[in-house]
DNA sequence: TGCGACACGTGAAGC
DNA sequence: TGCTTCACGTGTCGC
């Protein structure tokens, strides 16, 4: 239904436009991205790295736009109404909390308010360049480490990033509970044996050392034995 | 280092900015986000929900803007560079492959180039605003996602996303391993146990049912039994 | 057609 | 201070 998405990270630009002819300015950088298998598709989707950071384009010589309006963000294509200029500096009380390691979160991520235009980030265009590179990069390496935990899920379908994660919840939960079953017995299996042992010093084992403390029948637990799938049960102290 | 980034997810506008009054339009919406805890915060960042969803903020009456310059995105703070204009209509070749269910992705997420121009996203601000709000709903579960895969995650320490899903894999893998290995020890105490067992026999177990098989200790394997962990260690063809 | 999923560039904030 | 992480709104694409 909305599957498909296929994590469309990367390029974007930086590809023959036809028409627009994009200045490769930005030369350096160049960033080095190659230590990834550049092709992982074998999974599903994902970008993840595709070697093709620089090539940095910018704007169109034509198209103008002279970037008047400062830091505004992202014009929507709606016409009437649109939803810019509401974060031009004033964007986000957010927490402002404390949260000194982890936790403490406030309850509603702190209703403290403003805090008012705290950095105007004027970053130079280096810096925002690079900035877009950082950026770029940590997206990379989120979605890499999306496609190594979708491939050791097993039957996963749908590959989208929600279903990831719910099926990793869900397949760490179940083995989880298989460790923890697995381990209850392992400790059945242990005291079972040990009342085999006793039973078999009860009956004068010569062949083997004679070196258990016959005490240790007090402590084990009157337990039900089944042994390799025979019904055969026995009650032992 | 650079903890502490703690997903900072929601809210963002939608707040009394003292000196900007929102306009609170699109009245409608509203959507049914309440199905959420609201403060997981017990866990440590990620906004999750915080069930303010509506209250949907237009521009502010001054600032003007008027919107012009259609659907340029993100005019960045640089001052003579800019990075906009890239992707208005014509942004993305993408893959345009086919990858039919999963799988298939070409193998450098297709260099098929252009078909540009082909949803020109002429969005009206209804759509836009739709567009918006499932956007944020879309983050909003993910970040969820993050917080659930967390909190089952022991001894987990920086909890940026990246780190989950490595400790996510980390764990899954761990877990893998151990079912593997405590299954294989419940396989080998069963033989033990069956090693035992045929002892006892031999030994002319008189209260218990005598109904073994004589010849299943041919097919037994030459064990080294270890019992509750006494060093007693005993051979048995 | 509308909706779900992604990638993008960007402002903000913590170290 | 510079680097890292995050949330945001948006464009785009596939179903």
């Amino acid at each position: 239904m909305e599957d498909t998405g296929l994590f469309q990270e990367m390029d974007s630009f930086a590809f023959n436009f036809d028409d627009i002819s994009y200045l490769n300015t930005f030369s350096s950088a160049s960033t080095p991205e190659s230590t990834n298998s550049s092709h992982y598709n074998n999974n599903k989707r994902f970008h993840s790295q595709t070697t093709q950071i620089n090539s940095f384009p910018i704007e169109s010589p034509d198209q103008s736009v002279a970037s008047a309006t400062p830091p505004t963000k992202a014009s929507s294509s709606s016409k009437i109404i649109s939803f810019d200029n509401m974060n031009s500096r004033i964007k986000k009380p957010k927490t402002e909390s404390g949260y000194g390691e982890n936790l403490n979160f406030g309850s509603e991520y702190d209703k403290r308010e403003n805090k008012v235009a705290a950095a105007i980030t004027n970053r130079n265009p280096i810096q925002a360049r690079d900035h877009v590179i950082a950026e770029r990069k940590r997206r990379q390496k989120l979605n890499q480490k999306f496609i190594t935990l979708s491939s050791i899920l097993p039957g996963l379908k749908k590959m989208d990033k929600a279903t990831i994660l719910e099926d990793a919840i869900i397949h760490l939960n179940q083995l989880k509970e298989q460790v923890k079953n697995l381990e209850e017995q392992v400790a059945d299996k242990k005291v079972e044996s040990a009342v085999f042992m006793k039973r078999s010093i009860l009956f004068a084992d010569d062949d083997s050392s004679s070196s258990y403390d016959e005490n240790s029948d007090q402590s084990l637990p009157k337990i039900e034995a089944r042994v390799s799938g025979k019904t055969s049960s026995q009650h032992s102290e």
